[in-house]
DNA sequence: CTGAAAGCGCTAACAT
DNA sequence: ATGTTAGCGCTTTCAG
């Protein structure tokens, strides 16, 4: 494996064809007529030297305008998976590069370094994933002077964002329940992005009031199965539950999961219902009915929000995508 | 939003401050000893102007040292994704940024358009998830002169990288299932990454010849569940069948499914072991028995090869990671 | 310790 | 059509 001496710069193409270090420039880029003649000893050089051209010299010249940075939480997590895969089809399209930097934490410090490692690199704009605590933090220390697009389930005034309607999902899964005749529906929450409620609990609690129904406390989760499943044997024990809408789909599966192990059936004794239609809500027993948001078009339209940034649009592009009750069979009449 | 007229320079700071550039240089890199007093007036003159270094401008200077590219498949996928979030989790605490290039197509001008695409930034080097065929298609285009480490499942000789043990997996599943009494054991694969057979199907059929038992023809599958679930129909009407081992996870979940809709129990009917330990398996109704891998372990130990290989060792540092089975609830003796 | 000068690889502007 | 010159923002000599 012979690593190469020094890469193969256009300089070297240029001796090799000829021809002068512009000349191949041009041939490259296409930005001016080359003789054919000329043209093809270019092409030839640049096969015979396996020769690729130095993007951070590119960049120098006319700042990055093909990498973009995602900011984002953990990447194992669907919803962030999905996003992302929109984002980068939209990006590879349009030859883009696409730099993920996973920011975990909300300290001030830990944002604040990855902001700063991901803005040294040459970027043309940034895509922030603000569905959780980090995220949000992430707004807080980002410079005013990039391109910024945000892929977000809670408006924010001062940029633009591709915007799940989160608050709309959480009513329409209430309000199903509530129809069905149950007398109130209880809550297990994700963790909120900003200190108060998620809007997926402000559409369950407005649901709630409009129909006059009682409002119970809301139950906090985590975003993960696990956590769901302690919460079903907790409500297990409390008949008087009959309806539980869940702020995410792992939570509901594990909620049912909880209650099932505890002996109540669902849907006969709990109705049960999610949000973001994860691929295995439908495979579940019972196949899982939930609030279905398209996360791949959401990562497409935060791209296209970013490109309009770029090209220094302040168009404010609010744009909420509706999100969409799927009523599957977890969800039933109560007894 | 002010967009910025022109991004603040060294030279800004260096004005600003009344040094050189090259003092601001050496303030911000610590490259060399900056008298106190100057110290401070940089550092100050850099918060006041918010100045940012450039990386394109650094990059080339001294070829990118801290970008990676990740060459990967759909990031949806859950081993991708836990792989990623290792290789991410290792470079973040180095410092350094990972770009992602997804690759889902094995034609290909379409790989190198990507690759072409990935190496025209200032890259350091390559870590190619090389677990299907768009993977193995990457490697026969990827150019000589790049530090290059791989995350597979199947051995290549001439790259670093780390390797799991999916023969041994595959093997350790079919036992487990031969060992509960089971005549033999049926095989629902995922698609090759390469023509010919991948190494859990490889695993499985040693594991099955060695007992001397029949070896049924391989029921091809794709990755995700649903093609499972209609495998699972299918056979619900072979009593003959009373095992299946499959190439992943959500294949098996989904293939219990099928089963269970089609009015097989599992394990009483049908015992069915995965691969990979999704997340969900454990969950899953039997709660599934599987072949453990970490990829998160995979991912950081490729980050490492990289670096290795970054240095110019040519340490061909095959590290297979040993994957170990999980009895769960999903099998059980034949009845 | 610090500034001046040179150069990384490329493209844009200017002359032919 | 093509070569020459300049310059992107930074780091690295090299003087002093």
């Amino acid at each position: 494996m012979n690593r190469p001496s020094r890469p193969v710069s256009m300089a070297d193409v240029a001796r090799l064809a000829n021809v002068s270090v512009p000349t191949v420039s041009r041939v490259m880029t296409g930005a001016a007529r080359v003789s054919p003649d000329k043209a093809t000893r270019v092409e030839d050089a640049i096969k015979q030297l396996g020769y690729r051209p130095n993007g951070a010299a590119r960049a120098l010249v006319h700042g990055a305008q093909n990498t973009i940075v995602v900011l984002t939480g953990n990447t194992t997590y669907y919803g962030y998976a999905a996003t992302i895969q929109g984002i980068e089809e939209a990006a590879r399209a349009d030859g883009t590069m696409v730099v993920i930097a996973v920011i975990e934490s909300d300290q001030d410090d830990d944002v604040q370094a990855a902001i700063g490692l991901a803005l040294s690199q040459p970027v043309a704009g940034i895509i922030v994933l603000t569905f959780d605590r980090p995220g949000e933090a992430v707004l807080r220390h980002l410079p005013q002077d990039v391109a910024v697009a945000l892929a977000s389930g809670r408006p924010n005034a001062t940029r633009p964002q591709a915007l799940i309607d989160e608050f709309g999902g959480g009513r329409a899964a209430t309000r199903h329940l509530l129809e069905l005749g149950h007398t109130t529906v209880h809550h297990v929450s994700i963790p909120p992005s900003v200190s108060g409620e998620d809007l997926r609990t402000a559409g369950w609690r407005a649901a709630l009031t409009a129909a006059g129904a009682v409002v119970p406390d809301v139950i906090p989760g985590s975003f993960e199965a696990r956590s769901g499943i302690e919460i079903g044997r907790r409500l297990a024990a409390r008949p008087e539950v009959t309806a539980i809408f869940c702020g995410n789909d792992e939570l509901a599966m594990g909620l049912i999961r909880g209650l099932v192990d505890a002996g109540r059936r669902v849907p006969e004794d709990v109705s049960v219902v999610g949000f973001d239609d994860h691929p295995f809500a439908e495979l579940w027993s019972p196949p899982l009915t939930t609030v279905v948001q398209d996360f791949g078009h959401i990562g497409r339209r935060s791209y296209d929000l970013l490109l309009e940034a770029m090209g220094g649009d302040d168009a404010e592009g609010d744009h909420v995508q509706p999100t969409e009750l799927v009523v599957r069979r977890s969800t039933a009449p109560p007894r």
